[in-house]
Formats: structure tokens, C-alpha cells, sequence
DNA sequence: AAACATTTGTCCGTATGTATA
DNA sequence: ATATACATACGGACAAATGTT
């Protein structure tokens, strides 16, 4: 019989990597909250290791932009500016475009069916209300577009941004919009065709348009 | 009599910081050659300092992409692929674009001077055939630009893809363009005439333009 | 196959520097 | 201004994991 393959992924994280993963998640949920004060001690009792892996993933957080360090006086989560949003989609939507014209040329016909199927549930999501698994599930799409671009740097770069999106909306800070699926219909077309320019003035409009929506709907709340 | 202030710049630097800046120094310019096996030990005792500093400036240097660390066996000097320029030069040339289109509005009088005059350094560099030299205030340049856009997030992944670039320059896989004076120009002209868009597309130009140089001197070599 | 040598990962104690009383 | 409390930066030792003989 096969044996199950150790997938020859390290299975076995470290307990940086953990403590790096959990208090990644806890900041952009905001179980962490925006300007709290971060005792690496307490942390490291919190998550039964010693300081060090504790301190090892605070800086790694520091250089992602979730954490800031004030040497030899304090670490505290970085604040959610909702304004920030501004700073954060032009350049996600520059590399996303980038993403959708490197990757046109790749795109074999199995990828395409993913991305039509991946957006099919991004639809349901979207129709059905359920805010947190459409910003999953639209973050899965682009992910596709950026794994078929094959580049290091974009897709290192991508992931973090998203981050900071995600971020923001579990600050209700972004706006989901039914429209994103035609736009990502009319994406997967030009793709297929082969169009990369296309693609690419098409990806950064669905990327920017959220901007204009945003703050038509602080514009009603207010 | 004046007291210089400290400018409340932590002019102190931690070992670290300095481990950290010394080490980026030494695999960019090759004093560290790809694939060296970095034993945290001995860089401990030639920094005159203790494992953990270095260590943590190790990890820095990882999510860079300087250093790659495989856990529990060793860690080592990524290698440096000529190829991977073509990676390299894409991403830069959309967030450089997307910084002069976003630096065009906020752009002043005095900020206009200052490019031209670091241009004509760089034409001067160039014309002397100072490469080194030339390289350094081409950065200078579209610093400038990076910074008047005043996006965090574009300013830090361009710092990271900028020190990538210069690594590559050491290695030789890189040239210096005499037209690139001209294009600086224009680009100078666009933003100054308030035409973002267009100063966007000098900018990718500029920077794309150096794949294809690149390419031609490569088959001229061989 | 097992014990060894080497290197990394983790722990914890101490020193240094900062903020508060 | 001095002293006190406290958090971080660093050092050094131990433990775990890997590769080798």
C-alpha cells in the first residue's frame, strides 16, 4: 500500500514560527487590539515557550508591519488607520495587475477552469452575505493569478499587503461588491484569450474601484 | 553657543542593528558569496558580539531574501541568479511608476530642483564611466520620487528590490544606460506639467528598458 | 547501527536603559 | 534630583536535531 508521504514539507514548525503565526492572526482578527502594549514575557507564559522564539517572531512581525518596537522601552501592535486603505490598494493593485499580465501567458486550460470555479464560490459567498468567507475565498482567486505568474518577489510582496487588508477588514474597513465577480468573469476572458494587457487594466480597476466605494459608504454612514 | 541637538535620532544602534547592516553590506557587494554557509558562531566572535543578535539579524536578512535558513541543519547566502533580474525589474517598474503618478500631485518647486540637480550627477557619473557611482545616485533619483509619494508600503518593498538591484550590479548583470539622462528628463518634465499618467509610463520605460539592454549585451558577449 | 561531533533552537539569568514615584 | 520598578537587549549554557564515522 502507498505510504503517505511526509509531502516533504516540514510538518514540524518551531515554536518562532508558531508564536509568529498565532499573534499574526491575533492582531489582524483584533483579538490583539491596534496600540496594545506586547510583554514578550507574558506572551511567552501565554504560549508555553521562553521569551526568545517570542521575541525572534515579534521582530519578523516588526518588519511585516503588525508590531513596532521602541528599543529598550516597549513593543505595542501597530494602529489600524482606515485611511491607510488609500496608501494600501494602489500598490496591491499595481502588483495584482503586474500578477494578471506575467501570468496570462502561463495560464494552461486546467488553471482557468480553477479560476472560474474559484469565483463561482466567491458568487455564492458574495449573494449569500457571508463577508468573511467572500474576502477568503476573492483572496484565494488572486492567489492563483499570483502562483501562475511564478515571481518570488511579487508573490512575497502580495502576501503581505493582503495581510493588511485583511486586516482592515476584520476592522470594517472594506466593502465587498457583487460587481467583483463580473469583473473577475471579464479577467478570466481576457486571460484566455491571451490579452495580458487587458487583464492587467481590468485587474486594477477591480482593485481600485473599492477605494471609491469605501468612501461612498462612509459618505451614507456619516 | 548652539548644542547640536540628537536630532532625537537613536543614533545608538543596537549589535543587531549593526550586525544586520554589516552582514546586507557583505553579501550585496560580494564580500559574502552566494551559497556561503553563514555559522552564527563565528560571525558572533568576528562582530565581537553574542549568537543572539545575530541570529535575530540572520532571520531579518532571510525575509529579505539575502539569507536562507534551513532549520536545524544550516544556514547559507542565497545564490545570485542573473536571470533573476527579469523577475526583479518588473514589480520595481510599477511600484516606481505608480510613485511618480502618485508623487506628480504633491510634487513642489524645490523638490523638482533637487531631481534635476541629482540628475546632472548622474549624467556627470555616467559620461566618466564611474558605474559605482552611477548606480548610487540613479537610487538617489528615484528616491526622491519614492519619497515625495509618501507611501510606507511602497517605500519599504522598493528599499528591499532596490538593495536586490544593487546586489545584482556587484555580480555584473547589470548596465548603465547613457539614455537613461533623458529619460530622467522627461520624466522631471511629465510631473512637473502635473501629467501623472505620463510620467507612469516614462517611468516603466525606464526601468524595463534595461531587460532588453541587458539581454542585447549579453548576446554581444557571448 | 550506534555513538560522536557539530550546528541550530531554546531557555533563562544579567545588564542596561527608560519611565515613574 | 534620586531612587525604584520594570521592560528590553544581550550573553552564555543547555537541549534537540542533523550528518558522519
Amino acid at each position: 500500500m502507498p505510504i503517505p508521504s511526509d509531502h516533504s514539507k516540514p510538518v514540524r514548525l518551531s515554536a518562532k514560527e508558531a508564536a509568529y503565526n498565532q499573534l499574526q492572526h491575533w492582531i489582524i482578527d483584533g483579538t490583539l487590539r491596534p496600540g496594545e502594549k506586547l510583554n514578550d514575557l507574558e506572551i511567552a507564559k501565554a504560549l508555553g515557550v521562553s521569551r526568545t522564539p517570542v521575541r525572534e517572531s515579534l521582530q519578523l512581525l516588526e518588519t511585516r508591519g503588525f508590531v513596532k518596537m521602541y528599543p529598550g522601552k516597549a513593543t505595542q501592535v501597530t494602529e489600524v488607520d482606515p485611511e491607510a486603505i488609500n496608501d494600501l490598494l494602489p500598490p496591491l493593485a499595481a502588483l495584482q495587475a503586474l500578477s494578471a499580465e506575467t501570468a496570462t501567458p502561463k495560464l494552461d486550460a486546467d488553471t482557468a477552469r480553477r479560476l472560474a470555479e474559484v469565483n463561482e464560490r466567491f458568487s455564492e459567498a458574495v449573494r449569500s452575505g457571508n463577508d468573511e468567507d467572500a474576502i477568503r475565498v476573492d483572496e484565494d482567486f488572486h492567489q492563483i493569478i499570483v502562483d501562475t505568474a511564478e515571481n518570488p518577489y511579487i508573490l512575497a510582496m502580495v502576501d503581505n499587503l493582503q495581510a493588511h487588508v485583511r486586516r482592515q477588514f476584520f476592522h470594517d474597513a472594506i466593502v465587498l461588491r457583487e460587481q467583483s465577480v463580473k469583473e473577475h468573469e471579464a479577467i478570466i476572458e481576457a486571460m484566455s484569450a491571451g490579452d495580458g494587457e487587458r487583464a492587467a487594466a481590468l485587474m486594477k480597476t477591480n482593485w481600485l474601484s473599492a477605494i471609491g466605494e469605501l468612501k461612498a459608504t462612509r459618505t451614507n454612514e456619516s
